[in-house]
DNA sequence: TAAAAATACTCCATAGGTATTTTAT
DNA sequence: ATAAAATACCTATGGAGTATTTTTA
């Protein structure tokens, strides 16, 4: 059986009339009556009563018809769900951001995409740059934003673009001296016990920050780690000591910590979105599509 | 989009491997290649990830897959039913009946019916011959117990088959002076007040009655009518009249009422089965097959 | 007699087969 | 080098077309 015969046989059940029910097929009375004969046959029933007046549905044809209705309803529905997944309408997708992603660009994007795709359930999930790219690697996560750039070894296999750049800012405490100026220069805070994340977590930045104080003269003494961009602001703060991050962080203002703009200027730090290489699902490729139209 | 081509898909969903899953089709590995291709095409979205080592489901093929195998189930099970139908096991039939024939063949033919096809929904009706034989030609009945013989013009397009026979007995009330004689003469109730059924409700059996009287030389003189034979039997036990009925009234005994057999030995009174001419549903085969058992 | 389905036959589109190539590990 | 899918090409089944016959109201 295959659905074409449901499709014949529900022409003529509803018309009771192979010439009709062929003209609304689109194909001629002969082809028609054959396919319901070989429907019969497969069946092993007889689905209609014809004489050369009047077409009527047997019990079986009776019993068919509402079957068959539902068959190629529920098909279509198959045909509908299928390119709707194909386009990236439905399903899920996993996200990791680190978190000052937060601030501007992950609201943005999650706004335009949601309003695009409401059928996509999204799963999100504050992660770090380390802890996305292993995510993604081993099918956690779909799409990561973080901060590049990625080890060698690590990016291998994952498809990393920019989507944003910022430079970085000084977190001091607001009693702190420096808080004062508008401008802080990094060399002024040599001697401040530092607040930062571990390495592990997030290379890119990490480095980046050590290379920066490097250039600066200095090595900063890390007197505390804190995983999450906020505990940073929150420690500092506290006034367990002084950091550098990225200047969107001014949008998460704490009592108690002051945001000032460095000197030198630092080099501008990047953000990126991240997913497998390789066939990329549609839904991945809409989530991009909503980043870069929200940078 | 044929159920050719989701039997296919969900056997490489399955197995992901197309050379597995044709052997599980009993197909070769191109051929079932094309095929897929052919719905990738069909469906404008790519089902499957295949590189030469592995084979994944996309997005759109997860999205396929549930609801191509309900697709496939739900196709399976229509020609099930379709086949039940088909053979009269599911469905639902008519059936009219005189009152007379409760007593012994009814229920036994019901009892045998309902076992071999429970899936059948019964609805029953007692009726007198000639209202089942108006309902069997309008199609509110599918079957009808009734008395021939059938006037000619009122039979057309009918089936009626004879399936059981018996003879008529007196019934008199009980402190008749003929309940006291085993046997009673027909003709020493030539005077006697008769209660009958009136005879556009079933001339066959009526029309029997008053000849087997003329037989014996008088016209009985109709004092009370009722439309059920349970009624007359109560109206002969109201002390109303006598009557002549089937024999098989005896087995719906009513105090005040007695049955005698009659001399002389009464014409044989005939139950017939009858249905629509052409073609028969299976149902009512069954069930005139059942009655044949039970006869 | 006429309307409608069935039958006879013809044709070609395509499902499925065989042989081979491509691809990625 | 090898396993597996894709491609190329061929065959033949059967779906659809035209012409005609059968059926019964």
């Amino acid at each position: 059986m295959e659905l074409r015969h449901l499709r014949y046989f529900v022409a003529v059940a509803e018309e009771l009339h192979f010439g009709r029910a062929a003209v609304r097929l689109g194909i001629r009375q002969p082809p028609l009556s054959q396919q319901i004969k070989a429907l019969e046959g497969d069946l092993g029933v007889v689905l209609f009563d014809r004489d050369s007046r009047k077409v009527r549905l047997t019990a079986a044809g009776e019993a068919l018809y509402p079957a068959a209705r539902d068959l190629l309803g529920a098909a279509r529905a198959a045909e509908q769900v299928t390119r709707q997944a194909g386009r990236g309408e439905s399903g899920q997708l996993a996200l990791g951001f680190v978190g000052s992603a937060t601030n501007q660009l992950l609201p943005r994007a999650l706004r335009d995409f949601r309003q695009r795709y409401p059928e996509v359930r999204l799963r999100l999930r504050e992660l770090t740059t380390m802890q996305q790219v292993h995510a993604l690697r081993d099918g956690g996560l779909d799409i990561g934003l973080l901060r590049p750039p990625l080890p060698e070894a690590e990016a291998a296999g994952l498809v990393v673009e920019p989507i944003g750049a910022e430079r970085l800012v000084a977190v001091v405490p607001d009693d702190h001296p420096r808080a004062r100026q508008r401008v802080v220069a990094v060399r002024d805070l040599a001697e401040e016990p530092f607040v930062l994340f571990p390495r592990a977590l997030g290379p890119g930045l990490h480095d980046q920050i050590l290379r920066y104080c490097a250039d600066a003269g200095f090595t900063p003494v890390i007197a505390q780690e804190a995983v999450q961009m906020q505990t940073i602001v929150a420690l500092v703060a506290a006034g367990l000591g002084v950091s550098l991050v990225p200047a969107s962080m001014k949008h998460s203002p704490r009592p108690g910590a002051v945001f000032r703009s460095l000197s030198p200027a630092t080099r501008v730090v990047h953000l990126a979105i991240a997913h497998r290489a390789g066939a990329t699902s549609p839904v991945v490729r809409n989530f991009v599509a909503a980043v870069s139209r929200s940078a």
